[in-house]
DNA sequence: ATGAAGACTTGTCTAAAGGCTC
DNA sequence: GAGCCTTTAGACAAGTCTTCAT
């Protein structure tokens, strides 16, 4: 493949110098309607919608099932291979004023998060105690901090803190007034050269592209917020197109991009971006209609009042706005033909937005499990042995590896796997229940099993893993673009129990065996069809969507409408590439996030309910990190996000605290106690009253009408790009607040602080590991044991400057003659491993209940770390393991001096 | 407008790999 | 180099969010 570089454009942005600071100051109006919650038994409704059919037959039709379907969706035509736009270099704004770290921890903690200033001398107590030395100061209504707290996390400007877990955390303050400094600016035409490389290409190439786009220069250009959100059309087409320029995507392609880009989208005639450009518009207009009648960037200014500047920001907001809306003027066209305007608008789903993900896709389909090997070992049925065919003593065997695992202690568990066991046993099966049943034995075998396995000599645990590598090799590797990718999951899930997580109603229950026949494969067309593996069976249909990621599919066996997808490997390019993307719309964030903030600010009190639930819900969702919280059916487990809250999940505290308690994703505990500012506290109020506890606290949103407004207000924004946003600007902010001078363990320790911030407040927990305490004594022991070395050395050393030998150790053995300077050597370096192993051990306490992986995985833009770590001169490795560094190849190439 | 379908990201746990100690 | 401990990679569950269909 050729792989070309690509050109560089510089890109000229007009900066408008309107940054006239505007301070906002909040109303605290508000109806308040305080009222206590009732309490109730619990039950949230829920429609269920169960047993559904299998999503679409297959139309596969080729008898042999090996010839390819037509597809639902229509698939573009595969013309011309995919040109990949360059990873252009956007100009990122960087707030020059670094935001502070968000201070608030969400986690699970009784903290509490203020937003006042009375509150922070409240909070002092509960600083989290690792980061006692930083002290930040707040600022509440400095009209000029506004820089700084903008590019903060809510969180961090509310400084509230909460505790985490067991540890206090601590909080700050409360940062009243949201300044805004509107600034327009206008963006250059960008030429997209690149849009000719492959994008594998593109990110082999190391070039600056990704790099680029962290180029310092960037820094001056400040971003107009409130003249974006005004404007939302000028904005938003500015953002787009800047988006579009710093999101390297698939570029439409320089001619004929229309087509085959957008072949899903039906509706879009012109160019997505137009087409996004009118909603904006649209929306603008609409704003101007509603109670306010004033559009957001204009109401702040209203608020704000002192510019005049801004005014005239506006005004050229809104000029913009007009014309971009009405058409798409030659700039626009311009650039959306360069590539990223489509990507900016649609960007968001890098799925099914009807974009061309691989123009070649050839790959050698999946690996399938082993069939069932019976082991024979027999079960007992009421103190008896009992006959199982191998069918049924492969089920048992999954209950009775099981026996150890807190399933065990699950009526839900024992019920479903009963109900799927007692179906396989059949009516007529001594087996009548599972009370008298004895699985020992056969736990015990798999225990055996497990040893024999441990007990295998190296060669022969070699000779397997070079026998199951030689096996799976080729399954491993696809080949996209003509560049070779590693799959990601490439093995069929072998069939087993259910492990739903929490309370789910379906754990226990048997997820079958996979066949090829319920296996869809999609390919290059022309490609040779993976052979099936498994003799006389065949695929269950093919396909040759180059729409989509996926290279093969099969419906999950536990709730046959959802999927299971093989997909390429993290480290693959494509991977990387909405990766990228996804960091750069958090990036675009920065640019809008103080009018976003003063807009729902400003709705905490408006009259309309659904309004007003959406202020709320965005300040939650920026402010805790809360994810957005989609329906679930009954067949789930029972949990919560931020817009299918209960009422019972939030309580009031007077006078202006709520305290959250609710189980999040994976049924982890989200326990948080925040102070709010007074509009939240007592908007809250007013969604609980009349309800009961098990009601939904914002009945009058979903997510997708939540995040249907958030695209007002910035083009392809979600809910949770504030999680992205939150999590990369902390890390950047506490990194270059307290990175010091200093060894690079140091800097690392400073690093993993701040990745435990974001970890607290995205409440990445772990469960203590049960070595936990075994390890902490031990290293107890050890820097007892060097305490006790050091206090010898002293001791020698005294002697030694007078001329003695060193005293007898332990064993009563002469010790050899050292030198005063070198017993002094000795001490210095006992002196640094027993402080390197204190703040191994402090660090291991710390984050016990932390987890750090999930946050570095996927939250942190990673181009951060790497800017940091060259800056400070830590090796990269220090900070990213192998899988990681292949995940981030895309990023490792970034200037020193990027920020977020 | 709503819900289902579909595709992809995020998240936790654990088996396996790797590293350290004796 | 055996055994233990830590770290990592992989498995797979559970989210988010867009588009399609009604």
């Amino acid at each position: 493949m050729a792989v070309e570089a690509p050109a560089k454009h510089v890109f000229d942005f007009d900066d408008e110098d309107d940054d006239g600071p505007v301070v906002f100051k909040r109303n605290n109006t508000s109806s308040s309607k305080q009222n206590q919650l009732n309490l109730e038994a619990k039950k949230a409704s829920s429609q269920r919608h169960d047993g559904q059919p299998g999503r679409q037959a297959s139309d596969a039709q080729a008898p042999n099932g090996q010839s390819s379907s037509s597809q639902k969706k229509p698939i573009p035509p595969s013309k011309s291979p995919p040109v990949r736009s360059p990873i252009l270099i956007p100009k990122s704004s960087n707030s020059s004023a670094m935001a502070s770290p968000a201070r608030s921890s969400v986690v699970n903690s009784k903290a509490s998060t203020s937003l006042n200033d009375q509150s922070k001398q409240e909070t002092k107590q509960h600083k989290f105690t690792a980061f006692k030395e930083e002290k930040r100061p707040i600022k509440t209504t400095e009209p000029n901090s506004d820089d700084d707290n903008d590019s903060q996390p809510l969180s961090a400007r509310l400084k509230g803190i909460s505790s985490q877990g067991n540890k206090g955390a601590s909080t700050s303050t409360p940062t009243l007034s949201w300044q805004c400094v509107p600034k327009i600016k206008i963006e250059g035409s960008a030429e997209d050269p690149d849009d000719e490389a492959p994008l594998s290409s593109r990110f082999k190439m190391k070039s600056n592209t990704g790099t680029s786009s962290s180029k310092p220069y960037e820094s001056h250009e400040k971003k107009p917020l409130a003249s974006k959100i005004q404007q939302n059309g000028s904005i938003m087409k500015e953002k787009q197109q800047k988006s579009s320029l710093l999101l390297d995507k698939r570029p439409l392609d320089k001619g004929n991009s229309s087509d085959q880009s957008y072949a899903k989208m039906p509706k879009i005639s012109d160019t997505p971006t137009t087409m996004k450009s009118k909603q904006v518009t649209v929306k603008a207009e609409k704003d101007e209609d509603d109670d306010d009648h004033i559009p957001i960037s204009q109401q702040i200014k209203k608020s704000v009042s002192s510019d005049s500047k801004t005014l005239s920001m506006k005004q050229k907001a809104i000029k913009v706005v007009s014309s971009s809306s009405k058409m798409i003027n030659k700039k626009s066209k311009k650039e959306m033909k360069n590539s990223k305007y489509s990507k900016s608008t649609k960007l968001s789903p890098s799925s099914g937005d009807g974009q061309k993900k691989w123009s070649t896709l050839v790959h050698s389909g999946v690996i399938f499990p082993p069939p069932y090997k019976p082991h024979g070992v027999k079960m007992l049925y009421d103190g008896r042995p009992v006959d199982l065919n191998p069918e049924q003593e492969e089920v048992a065997t999954m209950f009775a590896i099981m026996k150890d695992t807190d399933y065990m202690s699950k009526p839900q568990f024992k019920k479903n796997f009963w109900e799927d066991w007692s179906k396989i046993l059949g009516k007529n099966h001594i087996i009548k229940g599972l009370d008298k049943c004895d699985f020992t034995s056969i736990h015990e075998w798999h225990l055996e099993e497990k040893e024999k396995k441990k007990q295998m000599s190296s060669e022969e645990k070699k000779a397997l893993k070079e026998e199951k590598l030689k096996q799976e090799e080729k399954y491993m590797w696809a080949t996209v673009d003509g560049i070779k990718e590693k799959v990601g999951n490439f093995r069929v899930e072998p069939p087993g129990l259910f492990r739903g997580r929490g309370e789910h109603p379906k754990m226990g229950k048997l997820k079958r065996r996979i066949r090829p026949c319920d296996i869809t494969i999609n390919i290059r067309k022309d490609a040779p069809i993976p052979e099936c593996p498994i003799p006389g069976e065949r695929w269950k249909d093919i396909k040759h969507d180059n729409t989509v990621t996926w290279l093969a599919f099969w419906n999950d066996p536990i709730n046959p409408k959802e999927f299971k997808y093989v997909f390429l490997a993290a480290s693959s390019s494509l991977k990387g590439q909405s990766d990228k993307e996804k960091y750069e719309k958090a990036r675009l964030l920065k640019d809008y996030i103080k009018n976003i903030r003063a807009a729902y600010t400003k709705n905490f009190t408006e009259k309309d309910v659904t309004k007003r639930q959406i202020a709320v819900a965005t300040y939650l969702i920026d402010k805790l990190a809360l994810r957005a919280g989609n329906e679930k059916d009954d067949d789930e487990a029972d949990t919560v996000g931020c817009c299918t809250l209960k009422v019972g999940n939030v309580e009031c505290i007077p006078p202006n605290k709520l305290k959250f308690d609710f189980l999040g994703k994976d049924s982890i505990q989200y326990v948080n106690t925040v102070e709010v500012e007074l509009p939240v506290y007592k908007a809250i109020g007013q969604f609980q009253t009349e309800k009961s506890k098990t009601d939904d606290l914002f009945d009058e949103l979903d997510t997708s009408k939540l995040n249907a407004h958030l695209k007002e207000l910035m083009p392809g924004l979600t809910a949770k790009v504030f999680r992205t946003y939150n999590a990369s600007i902390t890390l950047d902010d506490m990194l270059n607040k307290e990175t010091k001078d200093g060894d690079v363990a140091e800097k690392v320790v400073t690093y993993q602080r701040a990745n435990k911030e974001v970890a607290i407040i995205c409440n990445h927990q772990r469960s203590i590991s049960k070595s936990h305490s075994a390890q902490m004594s031990r290293l107890t022991d050890k820097i007892t044991e060097l305490k006790g070395v050091l206090k010898e050395l002293k001791a020698d050393l005294d002697r030694a400057k007078k001329g003695k030998p060193p005293l007898k150790d332990a064993d009563g053995k002469q010790k050899r003659n050292l030198t005063p300077e070198a017993i002094e050597k000795k001490i210095k370096q006992t002196n640094a491993k027993i402080e390197k192993m204190d703040r191994d051990m402090q660090t291991k306490e710390d984050l016990k209940t932390v987890a750090l992986g999930t946050s570095k995985i996927n939250y942190l833009d990673p181009r951060i770390t790497v800017a940091w770590c060259k800056r400070h001169e830590v090796p990269i490795e220090k900070i990213f393991n192998k899988s990681l560094l292949a995940k981030f190849a895309w990023a490792m190439d970034v200037d020193p001096d990027f920020r977020f």
